[in-house]
DNA sequence: GTCTATAATTAGATAGAC
DNA sequence: GTCTATCTAATTATAGAC
């Protein structure tokens, strides 16, 4: 590998981890390519030179941003090796919250662009969130914790949401409580609570 | 009263509902002034001759945004007439979730703002969510809901996190699931079952 | 591959006519 | 109270030097 190919790589990802950030912080209207050159240390020139515009971008920040959810999901719960179904359960929803809390930019990307149907939705649910939505809905139903595939749909987001909002808006949180989002053990408090919040102990005891 | 004032008022009140819709969809820098003017049917002049400045129009779309949460919210669970407590904890959830889904500005003003600690956030916590905040976990607490203070701001997310998620990304949610979150019977059946996840049955039955 | 310079567009805020 | 016109600054995207 040439050192150019080597620069154009390392710059790239500079790029895109400043675009990530910029991008999660004021959505895509709100974010500048200025700004995002800014972060990386590089002219505004550039970012167009290696994206050709801003909505590519988007793309590659919101790929890079959604890309190993499942493989780090997965692994998580490996890790785990539970050997009951609502184990399973649980430990899939403490690895949801840990990825999304490690990644908070991925619930900041899909509130910024959810509301209105534009391109960038329609590109999102198609190549990263409408399979994670599918995988979600199939696996908590067959285990029990849903009763039907309607009910789902409510848990899915009820766990979309308890497991994010409080890494989402790190400031607001720090501000009102006084806990930080970014801590370790507040992640583990959370991840566990929102286990045991969505899949209960059996009502027999 | 004057005509000039009533037309004042008016006009204003059509301006901020458009800076609501505005500032929800896109946030502080994303939204320009002149999108704002354009959807209430004036020009640009006129909206710095109302609000002086974009900041000012923020504020007061925000105060317009989350005024009204505790009536609104007392006023519902009042209107359920619970007896028990568990049956209060759980009117007050619904009463919050139907809230949020109606106005599902308060969530994307939250996280629009939320990341970093500007004077925005600042306000925001100081004028509104504070307190709203600490009523919540002084009543959870007390209620046995949650274990202790700790807990309930755990909880705290949770709640605000999963009954809002759904609302917070209409076209999102549409496009993914096929389920309008707009629709009446939909937060009602959302409002139901984070209800009934934040405050279950009792271990006995 | 990176920078500087620049064109065309759009932003927020001000001034003056009505 | 409202509109038009305008100023200044910031935006995206392009072109050319190195």
């Amino acid at each position: 590998m040439t050192t150019r190919e080597q620069q154009r790589i390392e710059t790239r990802g500079r790029i895109i981890a400043a675009a990530v950030e910029t991008f999660a912080e004021r959505g895509f209207h709100g974010a500048s390519t200025r700004e995002i050159a800014g972060r990386s240390g590089v002219t505004q020139g550039l970012v167009t030179y290696h994206f050709q515009n801003k909505d590519t971008l988007w793309r590659e920040a919101a790929d890079h941003v959604f890309s190993g959810l499942f493989t780090d999901i997965r692994g998580r719960v490996a890790a785990e090796a539970p050997e009951t179904t609502r184990e399973l359960a649980r430990a899939m929803v403490r690895a949801y919250v840990r990825h999304v809390a490690e990644r908070p930019a991925i619930m900041r990307f899909l509130v910024q662009e959810g509301h209105t149907d534009d391109p960038r939705i329609e590109w999102l649910v198609d190549t990263h969130v409408g399979q994670m939505h599918q995988h979600f809905v199939g696996f908590m139903t067959m285990a029990g914790v849903a009763a039907d595939a309607d009910e789902a749909v409510h848990l899915y987001y009820a766990m979309a949401g308890a497991g994010s909002l409080m890494f989402s808006v790190p400031a607001l949180c720090r501000r009102v409580t006084g806990v930080d989002p970014g801590a370790p053990e507040v992640i583990e408090r959370h991840a566990d609570f929102v286990a045991r919040l969505l899949v209960p102990d059996p009502p027999g005891g």
